[in-house]
DNA sequence: ACTCTAATAT
DNA sequence: GATATTAGAG
């Protein structure tokens, strides 16, 4: 805990001809004491008060240093598919998505866990800002000993963002490629597991079903195609079917030590998301409040009449 | 090894 | 009620 974050201490494969600039501008970057903890409020106290901001949760070395990781780690996964990426430039997908994952917190309720929603924040769109991840899910499974592992992760909740993105998601892969393992990996969220989406993929299933066995006329079936933000961008489908959506599944962003899925072991098959293009569209484009969506439960248990 | 569906458990 | 887990078949 008390070792210095390191930053020079990984190569993005480099080649041994940039050696020398890169220790040129190590040698320009200021000393480690000339800066600013990143444990420590770069605001002022009374600045925030003045504009009524939240201070930031307080975070302790130790959660300094694993943001720091993450954030090497995804700079190193970024590096390794940039050949993939080549069309990755805008981040049309994750604009105004903010990932949120909440958890149910069990008897560990503690740390500076107010009311307030902005906690455990894990934003993978764009690994630049190497923003400090929510380290909640996590802890349960990576915490202090690793031994204790394996345990019961905590139960997941689906908040209107993670659906949002899911429902993007699926909407972009079309019927046809949208199985669970797909879209968890393009869904890219730390912690997400493809249990977690099969699960949620078969209720939205079962709401799908029901929008389309009533009749397309009557019923209050939620026309509202406006989606805001990257959403529903519809309008002509492509032979694929799959709405355009320029947001390639990253690779094990490894959020952290996933026990599962190194990328080694993906053995023969490999990846194997390929872009088939075909498959029919489905009204997979439909923006759904919580409401909106976890209704169709009634319509389906009470025997629709 | 994955997916799907339904049923059941937490 | 929302998720997770399991079973059993494909």
């Amino acid at each position: 805990m008390g070792e210095k974050v390191r930053i020079t201490g990984y190569d993005v494969g480099g080649g041994d001809d940039d050696e020398g600039r890169v220790l040129e501008w190590e040698a320009g970057l200021p000393n480690i004491d000339d800066l600013t903890p990143l444990s420590q409020s770069m605001i002022s106290a009374d600045f925030l008060s003045a504009f009524s901001i939240r201070p930031e949760p307080y975070r302790s070395l130790c959660d300094v240093n694993r943001a720091s990781q993450n954030t090497l780690s995804n700079l190193r996964g970024e590096s390794e598919q940039q050949s993939v990426n080549k069309f990755n430039s805008s981040k049309s997908f994750g604009d105004d998505i903010g990932d949120e994952m909440v958890v149910e917190d069990e008897e560990t309720t503690d740390l500076t866990r107010d009311a307030s929603d902005l906690q455990n924040l894990q934003r993978l769109d764009d690994g630049g800002d190497g923003g400090v991840a929510g380290e909640e899910i996590d802890s349960a499974l990576l915490a202090d000993d690793p031994s204790a592992r394996a345990s019961k992760r905590a139960r997941l909740a689906w908040t209107p963002q993670l659906h949002k993105r899911f429902v993007d998601v699926v909407a972009h892969l079309g019927v046809k490629n949208a199985v669970p393992k797909t879209i968890m990996q393009w869904m890219n969220v730390e912690g997400l597991t493809r249990e977690n989406v099969a699960s949620h993929l078969q209720k939205y299933r079962l709401y799908l079903k029901r929008m389309h066995i009533q009749s397309p006329s009557s019923t209050q079936v939620p026309q509202n195609l406006h989606e805001s933000g990257s959403g529903a961008a519809h309008g002509h489908h492509h032979a694929s079917g799959a709405i355009p959506m320029h947001y390639p599944p990253q690779m094990v962003p490894m959020p952290y030590q996933s026990p599962q899925m190194d990328p080694n072991s993906s053995g023969s098959g490999g990846g194997g998301y390929h872009h088939g293009f075909e498959s029919h569209s489905y009204p997979y484009n439909m923006t759904m409040q919580q409401r909106d969506w976890s209704g169709y439960q009634h319509r389906m248990t009470s025997n629709d009449k």
